[in-house]
DNA sequence: CGACTTTCTCTACTTAGTAGAAAAAGCCAA
DNA sequence: TTGGCTTTTTCTACTAAGTAGAGAAAGTCG
């Protein structure tokens, strides 16, 4: 069994939340938003792409209409794959989080 | 923010939950019960081991009135720093679950 | 002591994560 | 149409994490 990482996760994740505006640096201000977690302005790319070539996330050029300025987006989308990975990630989180020693779970206890 | 890895929140959890039986070989029997993900033979020791040099884990020889042969055991604890390590990594889990688009939950909810 | 058992250590290798500089691709003004 | 400004992506060098397997260590027992 192959677990993805919680990087990966994260993404796909975020990219679900987004949806068509789901792309690059959207991407990375939502993750912070979300987690805490702070990419470079070029750092999500490494990992979104990699998604990519796993098959877990496909992408289109932006919207042809946009009158912005600056470079075109390229938005991201999950695809079936993607979203049984995250399937898998959440059964197996649950697998690991259930069945521990009570004296344990008391202390993992959130706190407010 | 640094987000713990999913390999490093398995072997802290399984650690919790072995408790006393805590060493390398038995951890990684019990990661492939729980998750199904294997480890070599030698395999386990690294992440572990770099668990202990963050201050998550400490060790202890193992009990020394064990009439066993081989090699003395290797007993891994977790601490506090641990314990918090992992509350962090559940509330970083729920809040990236939480809140998704209703259609992409739907298609999340896991099928049994 | 020597053979056997069990567990751990070492290390070379592959994959993933991170940062930041630079390139691309569009708009707008002159 | 050229040059500058803006926005977003690409590239790449570096550090950290994950993986496998051979081999060393530390015991027991004959």
């Amino acid at each position: 069994m192959k677990l993805i990482s919680r990087t990966e996760e994260l993404l796909l994740l975020v990219v679900c939340r987004l949806q068509a505006d789901a792309y690059g640096l959207n991407i990375r201000d939502e993750v912070e938003a979300v987690s805490g977690k702070r990419f470079s302005v070029g750092g999500v790319y490494v990992p979104l792409d990699r998604l990519v070539r796993k098959g877990m996330l496909k992408t289109e050029k932006g919207a042809p209409t946009a009158e912005r300025m600056g470079r075109p987006r390229k938005r991201y989308i999950i695809t079936n794959q993607g979203l049984a990975m995250l399937r898998e990630a959440r059964a197996m989180h649950d697998a690991m989080w259930t069945g521990l020693p009570e004296h344990i779970a008391t202390q993992l206890r959130l706190v407010g």
